[in-house]
DNA sequence: TGCCTCTGTCATCGG
DNA sequence: TGCCGATGACAGAGG
């Protein structure tokens, strides 16, 4: 239906509105405008396209020349390679309060111009031109004397625009905000931002002036076209940025960041992500735009490049690398860590290589990093990043990975002011080897590492293993390792356990002797008080039987005679002959 | 070189 | 009956 070609329709006028009335009920459900339909809507829009596409084009080409005109107003500084203001002898010396280096470093963003472009002044006179200031009487002279001055140079453009721009030209862009970015993102102005783009990779430890020497430059130009100070430091960038220009539309960001990069070295990417994103993620919900989209094309800009899986592999990578907790709790020559089998099986299922893997790939880059990424290819589908980034990993960066974690490990070393213990030493060593399983099972290529077959549930093993088609010897082989590494584990755990058995008996042994020794001391005190017990009444016994009278009044004999007591607490004297007697009647 | 310690592995037992 | 953990015994590596 919306084949039908216009030159056919056109037997008159009439006849034209008529068919497009027809067409469009018969389109009309299909979602169709009666304008879809309407020829003369269609040349006025094609006209109105063309007048905006010429516009367009001078707007383009007055911008190219503003560039052109910048541009020749810097030369590069062999020295010091920055771009520099070409000498002007009509430009003033810097004013007391004035930041020249801002102002130079705002310059230095543009590459060395050509010859023959427009002389400074006469740049800065077409700039006043294009964007006039709203108090002009403020506006001095567009030479060069106002560029080095800090409230009237070409920053002050960028301060104007936290104020109404009149757009007094219709071919011009409606806000200097606007007119900022396009002026940016010129291809050739670019092209020398790039020449300035700092590597992909940044060595976030070391301070981003010392690994790019044009850091001062692009990063004071950055901060000039902030409006802030240049000696401000990069965090002091953003959040100066943001408060310096609340006002400013911050999807005009993607292109005013072209060399924010520098800005994420600085940051680190989390940080540089946090701060940009968040907002570009704010602003483009709020204007329904798609900064990020604007960004990802815009390879200086691109911070879809830092995220995982793309060139920021290498430095996400290294990153990772860097953290101390690369155990692989697998390890079975390697160091065991019973305790936290899972270290290296990360929630999201992925893995790390172990020391003595990574160790193994810097040996034989070629041959075991396949080995390795052809596993992994094979076992891990839902590959996390981390997995990915380390299976993907250069050889070279292999190397580089060796080479910092033997600096960690040195560190390490010297972090401990005692020399570390020789079962350390021990350990390290054996953590530097591949086990044997892993040896074998890398020769036969089992599709799983050693960890996995180790530590999965029964479950997952029998899922894993009905997954993949192995031979006979890899079946054998893979049995064999979850064997073993089920029984290392549990030798490990048996000869922890005895060794607490050990030390609790130990413990019980000194316990035990603790208490034999206050027994002892116990039992000679009570044997003292019961021998002091025995003489008491032997004496007091004596004592009565001394008072004691007979009818005669002579003393009894302790001999003929003892005292008895009853239940009732009666104390009788018995003669002992008669108990004697009494004993023999008994008999 | 012998001794000691640590660790992996095997064989066996019991749940 | 097979699986799995526990454990004694042995061997090898390293200090």
């Amino acid at each position: 239906m919306m084949e039908i070609e216009m030159p056919k329709m056109q037997p008159s006028q009439q006849q034209d509105m008529d068919l497009i009335d027809i067409l469009w009920r018969q389109d009309i459900d299909l979602g169709a405008g009666r304008e879809v339909f309407d020829f003369t809507y269609r040349q006025k829009e094609s006209e109105l396209q063309k007048q905006k596409e010429q516009e367009e084009e001078k707007r383009q080409q007055l911008q190219l020349e503003q560039e052109k005109a910048l541009l020749a107003q810097l030369q590069l500084d062999e020295e010091t390679g920055e771009f520099v203001p070409r000498p002007n002898p009509s430009s003033l010396p810097p004013q007391p309060g004035t930041t020249p280096s801002t102002e130079v470093n705002q310059n230095d963003v543009f590459s060395e111009g050509n010859g023959d472009a427009m002389s400074f002044d006469e740049c800065m006179q077409l700039l006043a031109e294009t964007f006039p200031l709203v108090e002009p009487t403020e506006t001095t002279p567009p030479c060069l004397e106002s560029s080095v001055s800090t409230t009237t140079d070409s920053s002050q453009l960028m301060m104007a625009t936290e104020q109404p721009a009149p757009t007094q030209n219709a071919m011009l862009p409606a806000s200097l905000d606007q007119a900022w970015m396009e002026l940016l993102s010129i291809p050739e102005l670019q092209q020398c931002l790039n020449m300035i783009e700092p590597p992909a990779y940044v060595n976030t430890n070391v301070p981003v002036e010392l690994q790019d020497p044009n850091y001062n430059m692009y990063m004071a130009g950055l901060t000039d076209l902030a409006g802030n100070n240049a000696e401000s430091c990069q965090s002091e960038y953003v959040n100066g940025f943001e408060r310096s220009f609340p006002n400013m539309a911050l999807p005009n960001l993607d292109q005013m960041s072209l060399t924010a990069p520098d800005v994420n070295s600085g940051f680190g990417t989390e940080g540089l992500c946090d701060v940009l994103y968040s907002d570009l993620d704010v602003n483009s919900a709020e204007n329904g735009a798609s900064p990020l989209a604007d960004t990802a094309n815009d390879p200086p800009m691109d911070l879809h490049a830092l995220s995982p899986g793309d060139t920021f592999n290498t430095s996400k990578a290294e990153a990772m690398v860097e953290f101390p907790d690369s155990d692989s709790g697998l390890s079975l020559d390697s160091s065991p860590n019973v305790s936290s089998p899972d270290k290296s099986l990360h929630d999201d299922g992925s893995f790390e290589f172990s020391d003595a893997e990574m160790d193994d790939m810097d040996n034989d880059p070629g041959s075991v990093e396949s080995d390795f990424m052809e596993m992994f290819s094979l076992s891990l589908a839902s590959d996390c990043q981390q997995t990915s980034l380390s299976v993907q990993s250069s050889p070279a960066h292999h190397q580089d990975m060796q080479g910092k974690h033997s600096k960690s490990e040195s560190m390490e070393g010297s972090g401990h002011t005692k020399p570390p213990f020789t079962k350390d030493k021990a350990k390290r060593r054996s953590e530097a080897r591949l086990s044997r399983d892993e040896q074998r099972a890398k020769a036969l290529q089992i599709p799983f590492t050693v960890d996995m077959i180790v530590n999965l549930p029964v479950d997952d093993f029998n899922e894993m293993m009905s997954k993949h088609q192995l031979n006979e010897a890899q079946l054998a082989l893979v049995r064999d390792i979850r064997r073993r590494g089920k029984n290392k584990v549990a030798a490990q755990n048996c000869r922890k356990r005895k060794m607490e058995s050990i030390l609790g008996l130990e413990y019980d042994l000194d316990s035990l002797k603790e208490e034999k020794e206050r027994l002892q001391k116990e039992k000679t005190e009570n044997s003292r008080n019961l021998r002091q017990m025995k003489q008491q009444l032997n004496a007091l016994y004596l004592e009565v039987f001394s008072v004691l009278r007979d009818e005669q009044g002579r003393p009894y004999s302790p001999g003929e005679y003892s005292l008895q007591q009853t239940s009732d607490g009666s104390v009788f004297l018995v003669p002992r002959v008669k108990k004697t007697l009494v004993k023999s009647d008994n008999r």
